[in-house]
DNA sequence: ATGGGGCTGCTTTTT
DNA sequence: GCAGCCCCAT
């Protein structure tokens, strides 16, 4: 080669890098390095607000646009000095679009088709973000099936859609069940009872959580009792966790922990499979590293294979699902576990205040044991956060209703730019009530789930079983729902034929007459039999929604909830919507079938749901908080004994998990902390003085400002008889000639609005009353909006004005 | 077989 | 304080 080569091919390197730099130039240095490091093992640990999805999408977007261009050494044969001067015009003379879009291209080197992309997340809504910003940078290119072939989900998904496919080759029958938390209780516990274990010495929970613990770390029952030695606990859970295992198998049905870990059972034992995937994804991503478990981390590494196109984006700070198995060893050791790994760090953030990063940077340095690092930001210092403290939780929570409002009226923020975010669901109740009380918007992720109500249940458990009539916990679920006289006794002994002739409970019902033990309930059973006959049948023919609506029927679930009067209406409701969720499931998938319904229904969450647009305040855990931001955040509860919760002040490590949850709290806001705690807090039905949160101490005194006005305080000694008199005293003021004036109590409304009426409220519009309950002085109208759905509102607040 | 009344025990949660 | 479970009475 010669020199004058060598110059060119040095200046066409010069020029592409500077190209590629300019078409970046909206990213910091870390995280166009993060975007153009395509080949290799590389680990991208970015702090909270630091841009990681937009980091993993540009990645990705990149690798399929142009390949390893950025870092490949290939010049291709035509480049002449024409060549150069023609890209440094481009260069001083384009906008970084027209030289991604005309110029760019030229460079691509090895680029990749989008299926051999695959992007792991942990939840959908994680998962939503990233295909739909995918979809949103791959729009209007050439590039070939765009942005919905590319392999993006989350890790149970992925999974699902690899076990749809081989199932059969680890032990499934096409329509296989996906088992709940609820189903695998239920099956834990029959088992425990058939082995006479007293629930009382070993709780389901306990049982439950160390199987599904042996099962991230990949142990089958037999190795999982090889672990637990001579202890009898162990022992006794390892007896439980074979039965359960093949109750499992029996049903055709898998749990949650089953999907991943048989997928790495798939993959580690058929090769044929596992090099087809391999081919395949040329390119992995793991979204939220410091949350996998040892059986994701095998699956993730099953599915590189061979050429450790790996990045994995984690924040060891954040990691806060410890209690469910993630290990954090995953990330902190993957340098040790790959070869030549790169490691990038993300410390600059564009979402909050230097005021808030200062207090969640000094919150997180209590910690020990984690990567160091310091979030900084270019933006200004902002408000200070705002500590209060308040008598109770009513007035927590009216303090909180008060300041959004107050925040609102003044113009310059809407009600969607305010969350709470509290430890514990218990805590909802009383911010609920204050802000229903105002009459203000809000919706609450979490508590009660859609597809965990009674009704919808049942309704889904009838659908598995038109399914899979092998799914015996759900047959179970609905054998006598509604009412058809088999009770108890008959299924246990159907059970204990079905156990003896190694067959299904089904297989038994079919054949009821045939068994003398069945021959009191054979008549309802048949009948039973003959419904999910005839709907099997249906089902051949139908959409899922004409079968969830006839199964209703025929059931007669429908006339059993209708009997149940009008307080049972929102319940006919509940099972409208999800008649209405099917419709939209058809809609939305082209291969629409029964079992992709009901693998829907079993891996989609509430949070999935939660609307960004709708005018509303958001309540939630802090947990669910997670990758979320907010401009205003209110933190209430800060206590010792509430946050961090009491069983974690023993732990050391606990406490530090606790702390990642307040760096995680702290980090969601962009301008504004409030930070609340109570003199008295009502917990479990007990009245506790609760010393303020340790975490509040830990922010430096310049970031914070006490808002709490200075009033006697009541003395430590009387605390045991203000527990008693809990009643909160009329609302007394004094006006500003020093004389005290008693506030009047709002009059109820003159009018009440009788169920049927169409109303108008200042906020939610135009909507019906539903129904009328009277509460002491007040009335709660529940109201169906037309925007907003239902909403309960006392009458004396809502001031409601009727529509004519 | 079913429904009501007393007892316990309690984070966080995605899938 | 409340929900979910077990037992007992019908």
């Amino acid at each position: 080669m010669s020199a004058a080569d060598t110059g060119l091919r040095l200046r066409y390197h010069e020029l592409k890098r500077a190209l590629f730099d300019k078409y970046y130039s909206d990213l910091n240095e870390r995280q166009r390095e993060a975007v153009t490091t395509v080949n290799g093992p590389l680990l991208v640990l970015a702090g909270a607000g630091s841009g990681k999805t937009t980091v993993l999408v540009r990645r990705i977007v990149h690798i399929i646009k142009y390949g390893d261009a950025y870092n490949s050494d290939f010049v291709p044969p035509g480049v002449d000095e024409a060549a150069l001067l023609r890209y440094r015009y481009a260069l001083e003379t384009m906008t970084p679009q027209e030289i991604g879009e005309l110029v760019l291209p030229d460079f691509r080197v090895d680029a990749c088709r989008p299926y051999q992309m695959l992007a792991i997340t942990f939840t959908n809504k994680a998962a939503g973000e990233i295909k739909s910003r995918l979809a949103a940078a791959l729009e209007g290119t050439d590039i070939e099936g765009g942005a919905s072939e590319i392999w993006a989900g989350t890790f149970h998904s992925i999974c699902m859609r690899i076990l749809r496919r081989w199932g059969d080759l680890v032990g499934y029958e096409r329509g296989f069940t996906v088992y709940d938390t609820d189903d695998t209780k239920r099956l834990i516990s029959d088992c425990m009872k058939d082995l006479k274990i007293e629930e009382k010495a070993l709780p389901v929970k306990t049982v439950m959580n160390v199987i599904s613990r042996a099962k991230d770390r990949l142990l089958s029952p037999e190795q999982y009792e090889a672990t637990a030695g001579g202890d009898y606990r162990g022992a006794k859970i390892a007896e439980i966790y074979k039965m359960y295992a093949d109750r499992l198998m029996a049903s055709n049905a898998l749990d949650f922990d089953d999907i991943i870990m048989k997928t790495v059972e798939l993959l580690s034992t058929h090769d044929e499979v596992r090099e087809l995937y391999n081919r395949q994804f040329r390119y992995v991503s793991v979204d939220e590293y410091q949350d996998t478990n040892h059986a994701q981390f095998r699956l993730t590494s099953l599915l590189t294979g061979e050429h450790n196109n790996l990045m994995v984006v984690g924040d060891d700070d954040q990691s806060i699902y410890k209690f469910r198995g993630a290990t954090i060893e995953n990330i902190l050791s993957f340098d040790r576990e790959y070869d030549d790994v790169t490691v990038i760090k993300l410390e600059q953030n564009y979402r909050s205040t230097s005021t808030i990063l200062g207090a969640a940077n000094a919150i997180i340095a209590h910690n020990r044991g984690r990567h160091e690092k310091s979030l900084w930001c270019a933006g200004g210092e902002g408000a200070k956060i705002v500590l209060r403290e308040l008598d109770n939780q009513n007035d927590e929570g009216k303090y909180i209703a008060d300041k959004i409002e107050a925040l609102v009226s003044g113009g310059s923020s809407q009600y969607r730019d305010f969350a709470v975010l509290y430890r514990m669901n218990a805590q909802s109740a009383p911010i609920e009530g204050a802000f229903a009380k105002a009459g203000m918007p809000y919706r609450m992720l979490g508590g009660m789930r859609f597809y965990d109500r009674k009704e919808i249940r049942d309704a889904v458990a009838y659908l598995s079983v038109i399914a899979n009539p092998n799914d015996s916990v759900r047959l179970k679920r609905i054998i006598n729902e509604p009412k058809r006289k088999i009770g108890a006794t008959a299924v246990a002994a159907a059970e204990e034929i079905a156990a003896v002739e190694g067959c299904s409970l089904y297989d038994v019902l079919k054949d009821a007459r045939r068994h003398m033990a069945l021959s009191r309930a054979a008549a309802s059973i048949e009948g039973f039999v003959q419904l999910i006959e005839t709907l099997r049948e249906f089902s051949a023919a139908s959409s899922v929604a004409e079968l969830i609506d006839r199964t209703l029927e025929l059931s007669g679930y429908r006339e059993m909830i209708a009997a149940g009067g009008e307080t049972e209406l929102d319940r006919l409701e509940n099972l409208d919507q999800l008649i209405a969720n099917a419709v939209e499931y058809a809609e939305d998938n082209e291969d629409a079938s029964l079992t992709g319904f009901l693998e829907d229904v079993a891996l989609v969450s509430e949070v999935d749901r939660y609307d960004e647009t709708a005018d509303a305040v958001v309540m939630m855990t802090i947990h669910s908080a997670k990758g979320l931001e907010f401009n205003t955040v209110f933190l209430p509860g800060m206590e010792e004994g509430v946050f961090p919760g009491q069983q974690s002040s023993f732990s050391p490590e606990e406490l530090e998990e606790e702390r990642r949850l307040a760096y995680v709290a702290v980090t969601r806001a962009k301008e504004r902390v409030f930070i609340t705690r109570t003199h008295n807090r009502m917990m479990y039905g007990q009245t506790r003085y609760n010393p303020p949160s340790r975490f509040i101490s830990e922010i430096p005194p310049e970031c914070v400002i006490d808002e709490t006005p200075e009033a006697p305080r009541r003395a430590p000694e009387t605390f045991g008889e203000s527990a008693k008199r809990q009643r909160v005293p009329e609302p007394v003021y004094k006006n500003g000639a020093g004389v005290r004036v008693e506030v009047k109590k709002e009059a109820p409304p003159a009018e009440v609005f009788a169920p049927g009426t169409i109303v108008r409220h200042r906020t939610f519009g135009r909507g019906e009353v539903i129904s009328v309950t009277k509460m002491g002085q007040d009335y709660m109208y529940e109201i169906i909006f037309d925007d907003v759905g239902t909403k309960k509102l006392m009458a004396t607040y809502a001031k409601l004005t009727k529509e004519s």
